[in-house]
RNA sequence: GCGUAGAUCGGAUAGCGGCUAUUCCAGCAGACUGUAAAUCUGCGGCCCAAUGGGCAUCGGGGGUUCGAGUCCCUCUCUACGCA
């Protein structure tokens, strides 16, 4: 429980803040995109990238590193950072996505954010046929079959943290059960029983195992899109307290329905308290990062900057483009001629357009840079934007290109 | 000239008498939000009163058959072998 934070400057008439996160590991200046690099690695890029793209956070995932290399390897190498060769600041998510990728989600086109309401409608539901079962939720914990090799591995909040202790991040994740949207809210209700108990006891057993170089424990929100749950949820885990400590700050989570995700965010921090850093998992497109930071959001991770960049789309400040459109075969100009970032400074869009064609390495690296870069300096610029008391103008003049689709 | 084997979408292929001609690659487009992901999806001949329907199509021509990419004849071309 070393974080210490503060805040800078509040965005007037919203909820948005700039400020400070010191770890031991070096500060983060929020709002701040994290970037994902789940296996104890940002796909495709090495540690100096990661550097000079202007990241300041890395955030990677309990559930994969448990079961490879597995998470007592890397306390053996000395934690995350070491093994990984990355100094800064990192978090580790609990493996709370994994009950929802791996479970109600799997294979059936339910994703962390749904586009249209009709996954709401029972009729409209995806049925389990034929899927192989990789997860069992149960009210002490969650079964899950490893993806890998099908092994049973059965995960416990205690386990979580365990885990993550072993892995050395400096702001580590309580174990949450991340729930899909298609679900009643009877069943919401119920399963934010459990994440709330398995809150508790995650920060029990924090707290419990914790020696001086502990990280900081951030407890989730969940509550799907449901007013009452969402403010049921954030009130418990800010007032929750084990022996007089409580959460050093906390993460919203959940699978969403684009124009819910907002408000859940709203309803969410006009509750936790002011004072303690929020973290919004798994949320990076630039609409839904301007809605974190106007209602109160300090960080994001998302994994949306690599894979897009690693399949061929890339963010321009007129929008998204797909790099490998015959279009760009002979266009000699960079992605976007405005951007600094490494990739644009060196390579055309013909090259790169020439590398994804011919399924060259060089290609996901390079595009995973730029949107890196674009995003990482988009949500940099909010909170340059939110000192100079001009957010209104930034976030208009970046949609007035962004969304003319030249 | 003779013999042998072939010719199926831009390329490579499957098919061995039966209804909708297979798959892969390339091509074109799309998707991706706490990474089952350097992945996945759709399209791929022509025509139309187009959320659907119609007509084609297996080197050319002819034939056998209720029915032919498939069997037969013939021509063309390709590869290999022999002169």
């Amino acid at each position: 429980m070393s974080l210490k934070f503060t805040i800078a400057k509040k965005l007037s008439g919203r909820l948005g803040r700039a400020g400070v996160i010191e770890t031991p590991h070096g500060i983060i200046e929020t709002p701040a995109f994290i970037t994902v690099g789940t296996k104890a690695a940002v796909k495709s890029i090495n540690s100096d990238q990661i550097k000079e793209i202007g990241i300041q956070c890395v955030l990677a995932n309990t559930y994969h590193l448990y079961l490879q290399p597995g998470d007592e390897l890397i306390k053996k190498a000395g934690g995350l950072h070491s093994f990984m060769n990355w100094p800064g600041p990192m978090m580790t998510d609990s493996g709370g996505f994994q009950v929802f990728s791996l479970g109600v989600a799997f294979g059936k086109g339910i994703a962390k954010m749904n586009k249209g309401r009709e996954l709401l409608l029972p009729e409209a539901r995806p049925d389990d046929e034929g899927l192989p079962k990789l997860v069992t939720i149960d009210n002490d914990g969650v079964m899950f079959r490893s993806h890998l090799d099908g092994s049973a591995h059965y995960f416990t909040p205690e386990k979580s943290i365990d885990i993550q202790h072993n892995l050395g991040a400096d702001i580590i994740f309580a174990f949450d059960e991340c729930t899909s949207p298609t679900e009643s809210v009877h069943y919401q209700s119920q399963a934010l029983d459990r994440t709330h108990r398995w809150a508790k006891k995650s920060l029990e057993h924090h707290i419990k195992i914790s020696k001086k170089e502990a990280p900081a424990l951030f407890g989730i929100v969940q509550g799907g899109r449901h007013e009452h749950l969402r403010k049921e949820s954030a009130q418990y885990l800010a007032d929750l307290k084990v022996d007089g400590v409580g959460f050093d700050g906390f993460g919203i989570g959940g699978s969403f329905e684009k124009e819910d995700m907002g408000t859940a965010v709203e309803w969410a921090n006009q509750i936790l308290p002011e004072n303690k850093p929020r973290h919004l998992l798994g949320i990076g497109e630039p609409e839904d990062l301007f809605q974190g930071v106007e209602n109160g959001v300090d960080t994001f991770d998302c994994v949306a900057p690599t894979r897009n960049g690693r399949t061929g789309t890339v963010y321009t400040c007129f929008g998204k483009k797909h790099i490998e459109n015959n279009c760009y075969i002979d266009d000699f100009s960079p992605i976007d001629k405005d951007c600094k970032c490494y990739t644009c400074r060196n390579y055309t869009r013909a090259y790169i357009n020439h590398l994804f064609r011919g399924k060259e390495m060089l290609a996901g690296t390079l595009a995973s840079i730029h949107n890196l870069y674009f995003v990482t300096s988009l949500v940099a610029g909010m909170r340059q934007a939110i000192l100079n008391d001009t957010f209104n103008e930034y976030k208009e003049s970046f949609f007035k290109k962004y969304n003319e689709k030249l």
